[in-house]
DNA sequence: ATTATCTATAGATCTATAGATAATGC
DNA sequence: ATTATCTATAGATCTATAGATAATGC
């Protein structure tokens, strides 16, 4: 499955958002401003302007990286034959990318999603992965459901002290349980 | 088990909280400010300092209420009996209650805790349904994050246009087929 | 007396535009 | 010529404090 193109950015606009990136992953949304991200890349906001049409155009190439990353890591993921089977790979895939770079995985998957902005395609080629683990689409849904759960409370720090692996193991043995009753077409 | 006490609040401080609560939900949690919440009340913003330290306290308590109206309505459901079991039981109440109140969902659920500032015990009562229903730590916290994880999801009109119902059905069923295999203690 | 309100305002932000100036590309 | 930068600044916010005034409780 091919990665849906993205829209096209001038060199100069791709390391504005390069930086943009790297100021979200390291200091947080909140400091994802227009006047910080400039002083970051030592110029003025308003010399941004000429570049992007406003923030949210920044936001949206950050949200079409994160999800061409994660999309690229999840096809690969499902892709190798693993003999664990390819539901827990894909969790544990999941799970490292998205702890790898938390702020950028919170832009992508929280909110809605400007979609009329967004490269078409992009968003269902990236849950694809989930589809073609579990073998069928409802499934699929809910096993992307437990895994965006389990990583956005990890990461808003929500579990109690305890053993998470054991957490993820939990749920990746009863989704694989589940999608081994699914009928292959 | 027994409701943990919350911090006890002047009447003045619970109308306070009750209109907070009304603004944010309707209005999302962008118009909780507090000039927005005085104009709400027919008052001035510095007189809201009275009753509250800051801002923060207001939240505080608001998800204090949170968690409070989650527990009681989960505690209720799986202590009733179900012949389709309690794991589906607790679902259909978790979503249920959640879609009711979506932006004191997202406030009570939604990044981290300010625990020191909470009700001592409130949030580990919160999730304890999941426990009893699921019979063991892990799988009960693998069950907690995809609830959490569908409803945000759905909040946020992540998926794709179908049938909601059967995605649900799907993790649950998942979910049952595990929980049948707990040993019971 | 005490408590709740008010007005006035400090002090920090933010996004974005207008118009001048410097740098680059034909 | 065109494009990228700059300075200056408009116009909207926000939270929170200080101190005056009105309302309430003993």
């Amino acid at each position: 499955m091919t990665l849906p193109h993205r829209t096209r950015l001038s060199p100069r606009a791709t390391q504005i958002v390069q930086a943009a990136r790297g100021l979200l992953e390291s200091n947080g949304v909140e400091a994802m401003t227009m006047r910080l991200l400039a002083e970051f890349l030592e110029m003025r906001a308003p010399s941004l302007y000429k570049h992007f049409r406003n923030k949210e155009a920044i936001e949206i190439a950050l949200i079409e990286q994160g999800l061409t990353d994660i999309g690229t890591v999840l096809h690969e993921a499902v892709a190798t034959p693993d003999p664990d089977g390819t539901i827990p790979t894909l969790l544990r895939t999941y799970r490292r990318h998205a702890l790898a770079q938390p702020n950028l995985y919170r832009l992508s998957t929280q909110g809605e999603l400007p979609r009329e902005q967004l490269a078409e395609g992009l968003e269902e080629w990236a849950g694809t992965p989930f589809f073609l683990a579990a073998g069928e689409a409802h499934l699929a849904q809910a096993l992307w459901s437990f895994a965006h759960g389990m990583v956005i409370l990890e990461l808003d720090n929500r579990f109690p002290p305890g053993n998470l692996d054991a957490t993820w193991q939990a749920g990746a043995t009863a989704f694989n349980t589940a999608a081994a009753h699914v009928p292959a077409t």
